[in-house]
DNA sequence: GGATTCTTTGCAACCGGTTGCAAAACGACG
DNA sequence: CGTCGTTTTGCAACCGGTTGCAAAGAATCC
């Protein structure tokens, strides 16, 4: 049924190879049979066996997308660029859904090794750099998006500086005159979170007389923060919060709601991501922007790169974030409990 | 670099064939042999290269899972369920994602073959019949999942009643005693539109008594509901909607909102899908569910029959959906406004 | 027209596996 | 111990392509 090389080469009177050359960029053929041999091909609807070529050449085109975070609304466009990315430069995405709890990264690379992917890119926020470190040992070319920022990389990562958007929300708040502020951050094991109560901590030790709180979240979910803001109400809530990312914060401006209280009245939230609903007029989150479409082309590019020189050395690239204004802060404005 | 089959055999002093039967299930290896190469391959870290295996054994594992929904909050839950479910079986989901303006199935088709792909799901609920079936006809086993139901099916198809849907949308606004209500579909080309007009219409027919119109926004999002639903809101709104999906009835109801008004005590609003968003709290959109999680599992096991029994008569498997109710929508013992 | 260079072509080996087949090894039995 | 049936094993061909190499053919030059 299916049509190969060889019915094309016989049909079109040639041998084998000269049906591969045709196929194949650059190679050399005389106008007449290539003239030949795309009639016989399109007669018979040949087209060539990727997978069988890949053999010879050691290039599948294949690259391993590989992310634990299939819930995060953000991820859907996440997703979309990155399929669309990669298909534009003539790449197939094999997807792999890393369940939330299999941190161990063997089982998916050996997976990766099977299909012989030319590489891989690991999209996590939650992910330790061990995880895409692993990948790499295993003779993956990889690249860590939305990973972790270190300072002796062992892999590539690009994405944004958990820490410096910690402190930018801090700064936010202060710089609207906020007195009691806090971080409800996401699972206390995601490195995200840890850098962004870093950074946010940070900001505010340059202001001692601004009282700051902590906690986290159980995932990052709406449900988790509503749940967490809720408890957070019923004792001694702050003015005004930063929250892990966004789903968490519109859980949160959920519960806020539900008690009674208005936002930015009583409470205000600050998110992070800029998901695709934190700008429904009806959700008006103020929250921080990730340049989501930056950092997936640099890492398409970056895993193209990589595969074409493994020793490449490990890079990282960070892209600034920036605060997107929106309804859930008080305005800059406004000075009345300013200092 | 990479540890391949005659490695193996060398290292633990057998044939190729003797490795290749050790990692084949059900081949006829000795207990002796096997221990001698499975030591073999871990100490080198042998695995099979499934690409290879799948020249002469015909599957590579390998399905294609096309989409062009990239942008629906209710497809971050299909592909995270697809993905799963296809790891669970051992399948490996190639991701195709189809931009909005290609209705042409010939290339993609192309791709799929080029990478042999076992079979293909198409997930979408706007491409119409016909795509899925030049995938059938170009030789690939072929689901469309969230597909038009047909009489005479070229193809499988699982997916909801979307004229059922249509239909019980309408009897749950008379039910409500809504006077005067209205559809607000999605493009007006995309089949389930079609059908839910239809269906919604049909119901409405046996109660001459109900006014009832009908428009259409230039898409299944956010901005296309809001824009549709303030426009309507200027001329002489009905009292209740049926919008073509969920994303939409969120921008028409941030719309209502807008507008100074109120949702349900102004205007219902009911939609179609119950994507995650329409249980956030702060949103509470009733709505009519889609059993994603039944309509993928069947559409996984249906791509697995089909690629074992290609000739497998095409085979429609339609899942009932059911309101959920939430805040969007008069309540049902509310009869003020009943005739 | 012949020598020289460049292009095009087919052969055959190879990529990393699988598998039909026949020979070898094994075990049971008389 | 010889015979027979059953595993187990290796050989070699094959899956659908690619590619180095040498021979054939075309083009160029004197």
């Amino acid at each position: 049924m299916p049509v190969t090389l060889k019915d094309v080469a016989a049909k079109a009177g040639v041998s084998r190879s000269a049906v591969s050359r045709t196929f194949t960029e650059g190679a050399s053929v005389s106008p007449l049979t290539r003239a030949k041999v795309e009639k016989a091909a399109d007669e018979l609807g040949y087209s060539p066996n990727a997978l069988a070529s890949s053999l010879t050449t050691g290039r599948t085109k294949l690259i391993g997308l590989v992310s634990n975070n299939f819930t995060n609304p953000l991820f859907l466009e996440v997703f979309d660029r990155f399929t669309r990315g990669l298909q534009d430069r003539g790449l197939r995405p094999l997807l792999v859904n890393l369940p939330k709890d299999e941190t161990d990264p063997a089982t998916s690379a050996r997976m990766l090794r099977q299909y012989s992917v030319d590489g891989a890119i690991v999209a996590s926020s939650t992910l330790p750099p061990s995880f895409a470190e692993a990948y790499r040992a295993a003779g993956i070319p990889v690249v860590h998006s939305f990973g972790r920022f270190s300072t002796a990389p062992q892999v590539h990562v690009v994405g944004i500086d958990n820490v410096a958007c910690g402190r930018m929300a801090g700064e936010t708040l202060i710089a609207r005159g906020y007195r009691r502020v806090a971080f409800l951050g996401g699972p206390e094991q995601a490195t995200s979170t840890q850098d962004r109560a870093l950074g946010f901590l940070a900001a505010l030790r340059e202001r001692p007389e601004i009282e700051v709180s902590v906690s986290y979240a159980s995932a990052y979910s709406f449900d988790a923060g509503r749940v967490e803001m809720t408890k957070l109400l019923m004792q001694d809530p702050a003015q005004a919060y930063f929250c892990g990312d966004d789903v968490l914060s519109v859980g949160a401006l959920s519960a806020v709601q539900e008690a009674g209280l208005s936002c930015p009245g009583d409470i205000g939230i600050i998110g992070l991501n800029d998901m695709q609903m934190a700008g429904w007029q009806n959700i008006n989150l103020t929250t921080i922007r990730q340049p989501v479409a930056e950092i997936i082309g640099a890492s398409i590019d970056l895993v193209i790169d990589t595969v074409a020189d493994p020793k490449r050395h490990p890079e990282t690239r960070l892209f600034p974030c920036r605060v997107v204004e929106r309804g859930t802060l008080r305005p800059l404005t406004d000075r009345r409990n300013a200092r």
